[in-house]
DNA sequence: ACTCGTAGGATTTTT
DNA sequence: TCCTACGAGT
């Protein structure tokens, strides 16, 4: 995965520091600071952020380094100014991230390629290391990687990979199946082990799979078999609305007797996780879900650890800039460009520049104070936290940076929010520290060095890990997550929902390269599953704050119809509602209640466009709790 | 320097 | 609906 290769370039790269041309103090920066660096570095090209986009520069960027390539190695294209401006950016980042020790993900995997090509005895040193190396989901892989790997592997290396071209779910990272094709020809003595025996799911899920994937034109072709009975139908619900697909998945998990951990709510966007959530809080059913929001990258947890960083390395100028003037202390745009230019004449970094603009009075009055009270602020916390552990460290800052008076006033309940993470990180740093000092103190020189302080590492764990291992309490937990997070993983029930065109396959993806791999990822959803699978799809959705009217997956429709049973509503109940919908329709105006014998008293939400051709949504209500939500679309009816 | 209002956009998946 | 960028007012 592609996670251990950054890791591990990581490591090699921290250990070789000096060989791999960065500063001991080098910092890994994630793809939001890199966004961040890249609006910068167009600013200061002065070029137009409207036409040349930090987010196009990004990926212009990610897509050359994945495949080894650094501004150098590109030529510029005549008539091409777009290319070429793109290029100018990408030399202007390189620079400046060499200049303030900034390393992303792809230049962790650069880096380390780099360094062994170029240092031949050090290359050997790792050769004889790993004299056997084994790759696991090779077909996720990048160009770069594989690179990195044929280096290492060398000629008399072992190398054994295991791949599956149908679950290459990764092309937006660059990562590409032919590399699984390729390796058959570029190594040498290949020995080919097929996997087409399954001992995972039931034949009908199998087959759905199978005739699923085999709408794909890029594939190596296998055809998945397995010895086991064929079991249940799929089960396929249409809901009304995206709430009642989360409360029909909650009551079958509710409904379910065995383990709960063994049942999985897949999606395809994180985004759709919050109904299900709250759907599920309301029940009291426990439920764990992997990487919302990954643990790392909240505001509030990049906040502290940009105190930490600042701390730690002065000339960080990322973290100054980040918290600089968080919370507020009045030091403004204005002041911060004086000091960012400044900083690039004298090539210093922004700490330096402050002091160095204070010192020379080339600052008003008030900035110069401002910007002195924040200087001595971090001197004095260096004092304070000194001989602290670094979990008292954070503590420590919590406390006395201003950062909790800070978010309360956006909104109590985030800020009780941010304050749980915080201390969520002080559990982390703590466990960190705990399993640093466990580790057996003599075994290689490479599994304990003492290279680098255990701040240093802690922050290139921050950058490296989703902080997942939060909140070990997932016995008996439902399981929520994306689709992308649940390759690999087997439950014995997989809800599959959001099956909408325009959500998956997704509004983006809709061209044929991309959508092959959108039909990949729903190959890998229908696999995740040994006995039940569910697949779910709402006729509405709210989006963009209005209820829009969508289809079925494309997916549902390429499925083998005969294995697929509906569960949706009988039409007992919903053809009446229809016809009455119909029939009441020149009563139906927003917000009119309405009566219906079966289902009792209800409002009109919402009617749209005229005569047949009106959408109505309707709430219903027994009691006092809300029954269904209907929708029509009337010109369907007729 | 900060806060508040309006207009416009919508870019999904992850190390 | 919710986020962001920009401008006016304090």
């Amino acid at each position: 995965m592609g996670k251990y290769f950054s890791q591990y370039c990581s490591f090699v790269i921290t250990k070789h520091w000096q060989l791999a041309n960065l500063p001991q103090t080098f910092q890994i920066i994630d793809s939001d600071d890199q966004l961040s660096v890249l609006k910068q570095v167009i600013k200061s090209l002065e070029l137009d952020d409207k036409v040349l986009t930090p987010r196009q520069a990004q990926h212009f960027i990610n897509t050359r380094k994945d495949h080894g390539l650094r501004a150098k190695d590109l030529v510029a294209e005549e008539g091409d100014a777009w290319h070429n401006r793109m290029l100018h950016i990408y030399t202007a980042y390189e620079a400046r991230c060499q200049q303030t020790g900034s390393v992303d993900f792809a230049e962790l995997l650069l880096r380390c390629y780099e360094l062994w090509r170029d240092n031949p005895s050090l290359l050997a040193y790792y050769q004889q290391r790993f004299q056997y190396i084994l790759v696991d989901e090779f077909q996720d892989t990048n160009p770069l990687q594989y690179n990195w790997l044929q280096l290492l592997a060398g000629q008399s290396g072992q190398l054994f990979v295991v791949g599956d071209d149908d679950q290459s779910i990764y092309g937006f990272r660059n990562a590409s199946a032919a590399n699984l094709a390729n390796f058959n020809q570029e190594f040498p003595q290949v020995q080919l082990i097929r996997l087409e025996q399954n001992y995972r799911s039931t034949g009908t899920i199998l087959e759905v799979a199978n005739t699923l994937i085999a709408r794909n034109d890029q594939r190596l072709g296998k055809n998945l078999w397995t010895q086991a009975s064929a079991g249940e139908p799929i089960f396929l619900y249409t809901a009304y609305s995206e709430m009642d697909e989360a409360r029909f998945v909650a009551e079958k998990v509710q409904a379910y007797s065995g383990q709960r951990q063994e049942m999985a709510i897949l999606y395809r966007t994180t985004a759709q996780s919050r109904l299900f959530e709250e759907e599920l809080l309301q029940r009291s059913i426990p439920y764990r879900i992997y990487g919302s929001l990954r643990f790392y990258e909240r505001l509030e947890i990049k906040d502290m650890l940009a105190y930490l960083r600042l701390l730690h390395h002065r000339d960080d100028d990322g973290a100054f800039e980040r918290i600089v003037n968080t919370p507020k202390r009045g030091i403004g745009e204005k002041t911060l460009e004086t000091l960012r230019s400044i900083a690039r004449q004298q090539e210093i970094s922004l700490w330096q520049a402050a002091q160095h603009a204070i010192e020379t009075q080339q600052l008003k009055a008030r900035a110069s104070s401002t910007l002195t009270v924040f200087l001595d602020l971090i001197q004095q916390f260096d004092e304070q936290i000194k001989a602290l552990s670094l979990h008292e460290k954070i503590k420590h800052l919590k406390t006395y940076t201003g950062l909790v008076a800070h978010y309360q006033k956006e909104s109590k309940e985030e800020a009780q929010r941010r304050l749980e993470n915080l201390d969520e990180l002080i559990n982390a740093a703590r466990q960190f520290e705990q399993r640093r000092s466990n580790l057996p103190a003599a075994t290689t020189e490479e599994a304990n060095p003492p290279i680098v302080d255990i701040l240093t590492e802690f922050l290139a764990h921050t950058a490296l890990e989703a902080g997942e291992g939060q909140g070990n309490e997932w016995e008996d937990c439902v399981q929520l997550m994306t689709l992308h997070a649940a390759k690999g993983l087997e439950f014995e029930m997989v809800f599959l929902v959001g099956l909408e065109e325009n959500l998956f396959p997704h509004q983006n993806s809709l061209d044929e390269s991309k959508l092959e791999e959108e039909r990949r990822l729903c190959y890998v959803g229908i696999t995740r599953a040994r006995r039940y699978l569910y697949l779910c799809h709402s006729e509405t959705r709210y989006r963009y704050g209005n209820r829009e009217f969508g289809t079925p997956s494309r997916f549902i429709r390429e499925m083998p119809t005969e294995l697929i049973q509906a569960v949706r509503l009988s039409n007992s109940i919903v053809s009446p509602l229809k016809s009455w919908m119909a029939l009441a329709k020149g009563k139906l105006h927003r917000g009119e209640r309405v009566k219906h014998k079966q289902f009792g008293e209800g409002v009109v939400l919402n009617y749209e466009g005229q005569g047949d051709y009106a959408r109505v949504q309707i709430k219903f209500a027994s009691g006092n709790k809300w029954l269904m939500m209907a929708y029509a679309q009337l010109e369907k009816l007729y």
